[in-house]
Parts: structure tokens; sequence; C-alpha cells
DNA sequence: GCCGATTTGTCCGTATGTATC
DNA sequence: CGATACATACGGACAAATCGG
């Protein structure tokens, strides 16, 4: 649901370049002309170019015009530069995802865990341990340690279903961003053995872990992401700016 | 070098955060504040905020105000958003970088590699393999398809030093965005020689494939970055959106 | 090489909407 | 409810880059 005038723009030009209708290298109209074509001022088709920049659709260049290096993706990607649940890139890609809870439980963190999520030695946190499946094939161990404060009253049900959707719709969350590391790392016992992984092919996992705040500022979640290796997969584009 | 307004103001409330002149969980001062303090509009102070919430540095919450929650750094990023060469890299970290040319070599994409990189079959390219050390520590190897219509005049000498720089300086190519995906792959006999990694430890390594475009629209550039699992390291922030 | 038209980039001021307190 | 804060949108001005004549 485009809400806003930008928002609207942004995804009509986006669906227009991924179905072809402009060619590839070709430009896309001036923005005096796009003003004229979609009724609006000079600011707010500037915002929504500015979008397709960013993911990496066009480039603009000063005194030519703005052009459309989009290419189709070869594959599906499941993991993206936005934050968004299991549940929800199960949907996007149209795949059936599942999820099935190994470890619920909860814990206070002594300065062992403190030191590796983030969280004050002491905070109580619930620690969850899930196996997630994209077409009934297990490719992704989730650790969560999640605040206890923030999230109070989390489930093993709401844990196998969606957390997110727990803590957005009934506890009416606000999640505004995550700071992510992506590794490698050694694989472990319960990788092998949840994910089915033989070690002579591979004996190292993607790990991504991720901090992640809501509007109170608090950061309520850490959770360390581990990745089947033959089935990850991050895309990003990123834009040259002059050295420093 | 801040040469304009968003982002010299940009720069100052970045260093400002990081030298902690506002406390984690503060909130900074207001949009119309700024203005006074800047002597600027409220659109130019909104640009520079933008980007610090696009850094992860800052959360701007409607009604509320624009919250700190920067925590410095645990460790030295080597690979992260931007585009930038091995050289940069080295110098943002104040390290010692040097590059060894493996192999360079001329060639004409069959089939298979015009597959493998995205040229056309039969375009004229430059293949390059250099080892990247860190501090003395090979840490990096790259695989680099140039075009060579687009690139010309590559030389061995200039792959040792820094091919943007050559680009950028000598060519006076204006270098826009890099298309990444970033894999796990297995390790190779030429990674394991050179990076002197022993695959009882990692059979992997962390890949980064890129597809780079100029400001003529012309992809010329194609690399394959192998990285040492135990060294590698990408940092991103993520934006909350509401799912669709 | 210069000039003028076109196009994107920066910046300003203002008005209105919406969320918070 | 009112004051304050950020969000969206508009319109205008000038700068900087590109391109054709």
């Amino acid at each position: 649901m485009p809400k806003n005038k930008y928002d609207s723009i942004y995804r009509d030009l986006k669906t227009k370049i991924e179905n072809k209708e402009f060619a590839y290298q070709d430009f896309l109209p001036s923005e005096n002309t796009m003003v004229q074509t979609y009724g609006c001022s000079r600011n707010t088709i500037r915002r929504a170019v500015s979008q397709l920049v960013s993911d990496g659709y066009v480039q603009a260049l000063q005194g030519k015009g703005v052009r459309n290096i989009f290419r189709p993706v070869e594959q599906a990607s499941f993991t993206t530069g936005g934050i968004e649940s299991f549940k929800e890139s199960s949907l996007r890609n149209h795949r059936k995802g599942r999820t099935k809870v190994l470890q619920f439980m909860e814990l206070t963190a002594d300065e062992k865990i403190a030191g590796r999520t983030g969280f004050a030695a002491g905070a109580e946190l619930y620690y969850i341990q899930r196996l997630h499946f994209l077409d009934e094939k297990p490719l992704i161990i989730n650790h969560n340690y999640f605040l206890k404060s923030a999230v109070p009253g989390l489930t093993p049900e709401i844990a196998e279903n969606s957390i997110y959707e727990y803590l957005e719709n009934e506890l009416h969350m606000t999640i505004v961003n995550s700071q992510r590391v992506m590794t490698v790392e050694k694989i472990t016992q319960i990788d092998e053995k949840y994910l089915h992984i033989n070690v002579n092919d591979y004996n190292c996992m993607a790990v991504v872990s991720s901090h992640t705040y809501n509007s109170d500022g608090v950061m309520f979640e850490f959770t360390q992401s581990r990745h089947r290796p033959d089935y990850f997969r991050f895309q990003s584009n990123a834009v040259r700016k002059s050295p420093v």
C-alpha cells in the first residue's frame, strides 16, 4: 500500500523497470517531464528516483539523465538489505516456510552472555533456538535472545509462528533498525545435526549477527543466524563516493 | 573535504556522536534548533540526519526526536557498504596493505566466462589475479575481469599499485555503482596455496562477487573477491519498513 | 571554444499532516 | 487541547554538468 506520493511513484517506476518498459541503458523521462506526468513537485520525483538509485536499478548522472541499469536477478535472494522476519522472506520468495522451536528458555545474562550479546549482565532474557525450513529443507538455525522487559509474554507457540508478528501486532512495538555483522564461522555439532551438513563438504557457516532496536531506543534483540553455506546469498548495491 | 552544506553538517554531527558529545540514548537538538545553529534550511538538516539514520548512528522518531544509538565499534571492519579499493580500505583502517600480482593476461570471453562474469561472449578482457596482504598477512585473492575497451592500457605495474587510482586519475573514469552478491564457497587449491589455509580448519571462503558500472553505463568490471573466512567481516545497518 | 538549452544537484522558505507529550 | 517534533509536499532559485550548434 503506497501511503505517500513519493512511495507510489517509486513503486510505479520500479515495476515499470522490472517489466522492461524502459530498455536496459535507456534514460528515464527527465524530472521535469515526470513532474508533468505524475502531477507533483520535482522534489517528490527526486525522492522516488533516489530510492531507485540506492536499489541499484538506475544511475543518476548530472547533466545527462537517469539511466536504467536493471538486470533481472538471476536467482531469488533470501537475505536482503531490509529487516524482515523469516515468515516474510518466505512469502516474498513464494516459498513455503516452516519453523521448529528447538529450545525455549528464560535465563539471566552472565558476563559471558553479556559480552557476546551486548545486553547488560544480570538482564532477564528469553533464549530461543529455532530451525527454519524452506520447502521442507532445513536451512537456518537462529539463536535469539530477547530482552524480557521489552518483550514480555513470549511463548514457544509464538516462536513457532512469528515473533515479529507478535511484537508488532500484539505488543504494538515499533521495530526501527538493526545493526548487522556478517561473518563466516566454523560449524558446530548443532548445525551439523539439524541442517544435515556433511563436514567434508562444508565445515563453515554463514553467520549473521544482529542487534535490533525498537522505537523506545531499547536494544531488545540479539540474534545469531546461522545459514547453510550452500544456500546463503546476500545482495547489496554500493555507490562510489569520492575517497576521503 | 565537505563540498556541500549537508555533507559538512553530516560530518560534524557524525564526529560529535563518535566523540560522545551526545550521550548514548540522548536526543540530538531538534531540527529547528539545528537550523539556527548551522544557519541553514530545515531540508538541509534533514538530509544530513537521514544519512546518520542509514549509517545506524541515530533513529529518527516522529513527534519525539532523533536519538543517538551509536556504540563504538568493537573491531575495525574491512569490508563495508561503500565502494573502495583495497588500498583505500587499508588506509582507512590504518593498516599496511600490499598487493602481489599473481597473473596478468588478456583473453577473449568464451561462453563460459560470459556466463560467469556477465560480459558478452567475444568481449576482450583483462584477467588479473591478485593477492592482497594486510600487515604482511595474505587475506584476499581477487579475480578481476576488466573490459579492455573501457579500461585500456592496464599493466601489471598498475595492478600492483591501484587499478582504481589509474581509472580515476589517469583515465578520468567515473565509477558509479557496484552490485554485489555475498556467498560462501568451497576453497580451491589456489586459495589454499596463497592464503595458507589449513583445510581441516576451514574448507570454505567468503566470496564477494561484484559487477561495477561507470558513468557511461558500462559494466566495465567483474570481480570475485575471495576472503579468508577467519578475517572476513561485513557490517551493515538495516531499517524496518512495514511488511508488504 | 563559446553559447544556450537541457538535466540533475543543492538549497531555501513555506504550508500542512501526524505523532508525542 | 496546545506545544513540539518529525514527515510530506510544494514551488522557486541558482549551480554544475552535458551536449549540440
